[in-house]
DNA sequence: ATCTAAATATTAGAATACTAAATAATAATT
DNA sequence: AATTATTATTTAGTATTCTAATATTTAGAT
């Protein structure tokens, strides 16, 4: 029975041992292409529904996430090149979704808006799938609420790991910084110093 | 203590309660994203090194896959038009990459197949993502291996519940099916049915 | 102050992807 | 035989994306 500390909660698990790592890889794999084929073919549905395409949504999203940003964040954060974020934004303000105003410290800049017609859009929007998923994760126990945002977590880190040199253990104790209590009953030796990127 | 049945596997949990089940699933969509996000970074930087775009790519890993596939069956396959995959195809086949039979048996249908170079091509192709990743992967424990595994199939799940009526739960059980053995010392009550889909 | 270099956004041109509609060929049905 | 359905292609139009070139502004150096 291996027992693990995670911030300030212990997890006592015992499980399976599966036959071989490489079955575990191609499960893992088969699962990611499931989950990004799903977000894949949700997001063709919204551009049907919505008459946006997927990048168009994604750069208004990021604009409200982000607030007041220049062109160039938007490209960075997009990982797109800027000529294509400023095409995409000429979609956008014709269609009056939009609008960019050039920056007053620095000329060079050119800022970017959202119009209330896009504010209204982008809240009243239809986002059946992350409704859907929402009401389906909501009816799960905690335990594993927990355990699939760990995982999840986990996954992330170890995909865009090229930025990262050597914190291969996801710091699970991020999962305690809502401020939630736990006690102790056994402890793990905490094999690798949790470590926080970005 | 909580205590929970899988398959013939038992977990012991004991975990955060998390503060709010929104901050929840924003936690799991960001997780989410950052995966889609790297995978995608992944695909252009692919596109950049073999000279061949994500569709194209995942266009010849699918006849690899499925073998003798015709067009319409890529296109819904990959949730594609034929169209669309006609076109890829005439790129592909350009570059002989792909070559096209028409069937013998029903001439209007055409089988798509790959030429010995494309074969080389994906078997010798650099799939550093996942080489990466499956090496990090085979450096965790085995509970968190099956941790990551069983929570990537219930999201995987999740999403794609459009076309599933009402089974909630994921099979863990499937866990078990490599035929490992594990021994029981508690057990919780599994409220929903094990359910296969397809 | 002037010149140079860097940063920023846009434009232009090209390749690809995608869809819908029309077309053509074959198979199945009546 | 005639009609209908299936399958793949072509065509036309829009969107995405990149690179390279351009213009503008800012910052730094002389």
């Amino acid at each position: 029975m291996a027992t693990v500390q995670c911030g300030r909660t212990i997890i006592r698990v015992k499980f399976i041992k599966t036959g071989d790592v490489l079955d575990s890889i191609e499960e893992v794999l088969i699962s990611l292409r499931r989950v990004i084929r799903a977000t894949d073919l949700h997001s063709k549905f919204l551009a049907r529904t919505t008459g946006l395409t997927a990048p168009q949504m994604l750069l208004m999203q990021t604009i409200r996430d982000k607030g007041e940003v220049t062109i160039g964040e938007l490209a960075s954060g997009m990982s797109l090149s800027q000529a294509t974020v400023t095409t995409i934004l000429d979609r956008l303000e014709t269609r009056q979704l939009v609008y960019r105003e050039r920056s007053k410290e620095d000329k060079r800049k050119v800022h970017a808006y959202l119009t209330e017609k896009a504010a209204e859009m982008l809240t009243s929007a239809p986002i059946p799938l992350q409704d859907q998923f929402a009401r389906q994760f909501s009816d799960l126990q905690d335990w594993e609420q927990t355990m699939i945002i760990s995982s999840l977590q986990r996954v992330a880190q170890m995909m865009d790991a090229q930025h990262i040199d050597a914190s291969p253990v996801l710091d699970i104790g991020m999962l305690d910084r809502q401020g939630a209590a736990a006690e102790a009953s056994e402890v793990y030796e905490h094999q690798h110093a949790a470590k926080k990127s970005k």
